[in-house]
DNA sequence: TCTAGACCCTGTAGTTACTACAGGTTCAAG
DNA sequence: CTTGAACCTGTAGTAACTACAGGGTCTAGA
């Protein structure tokens, strides 16, 4: 789970950036949009992370490697703290973004047997009086 | 291909977007973005439009449904035109184009692998102590 | 001829998830 | 104490539209 706990040691923006590969102006992005809690400052206002931070920035990239949204991110780190998972809302939740991505799969897969099928019959004839991509962009 | 010729009777560009499903914002962001030609204006300043912007627009949501972005799209036109088509150039933006779509494919199919593992490893257990999402989202 | 209401106009802001500055401040090593 | 790397905020840009707000125009019927 992911839950608070005293580090000694605070890291700057660039040491988070590097230990997870996201960049600062993505972390300070998050930041706005409260996916990442704020940060502590430093008297000359440097923002001061901590393991908690790195925990959660490293779940938010994963998740968001799954293909999950901004605000999918957002109820998914709610239920990541102890005793808020709900088995059954993450269950939906991910299964409503499967349910997405075999959407797009669908329709990327009509795509690509089109295109693919007009490359094919498409034999790079140099300057010639028809073209068979831009025919049937032209037939109805 | 796509050549002007006159018509008797302008459309509207509402009729124009019953015509060809496109809604009128876009008609006119088109034509903001410069895929579709000024029309005619009456006196009071409402678009007219001839049977060639309807030839023209056909075209552009064809070529949209393929996936070609704008830029594209307006290459695509400049090679529709009479004596204008090099198949050779048309050829290379249709495979770039294709490759692109493969790439997307590839990662989607990923996707939808670990998504639809995860999703089944979830039995939906209500409140429980611990959720395969949110665990595999935890792990390092 | 007048008028109601459907249609059209421009311009701006919002969407998603960031990225890229500009112009200034702070930090840490020497 | 200096210097240069790192940090700060805020704004604008990306793709491809969509959604208004606050007007003006067109046309069919009375």
């Amino acid at each position: 789970m992911i839950s608070a706990q005293r580090d000694t040691v605070p890291m700057s923006i660039g040491s988070l950036s590097e230990a997870t590969g996201c960049s600062r102006e993505t972390i300070r992005y998050y930041e706005k949009q409260a996916l990442l809690p704020q940060a502590q400052r430093s008297l000359g206002g440097h923002r001061q992370y901590t393991g908690h931070h790195l925990r959660m920035l490293r779940f938010i990239l994963r998740a968001r490697e799954l293909g999950f949204g901004q605000d999918d991110v957002r109820r998914l780190l709610e239920m990541a703290s102890p005793d808020q998972t709900d088995c059954g809302r993450v269950h939906d939740l991910a299964s409503h973004q499967l349910a997405d991505v075999r959407e797009r799969l669908r329709d990327l897969r009509k795509l690509e047997k089109t295109l693919s099928e007009l490359v094919r019959s498409c034999e790079k004839e140099g300057k010639a009086a028809s073209c068979p991509v831009i025919e049937s962009l032209l037939r109805a």
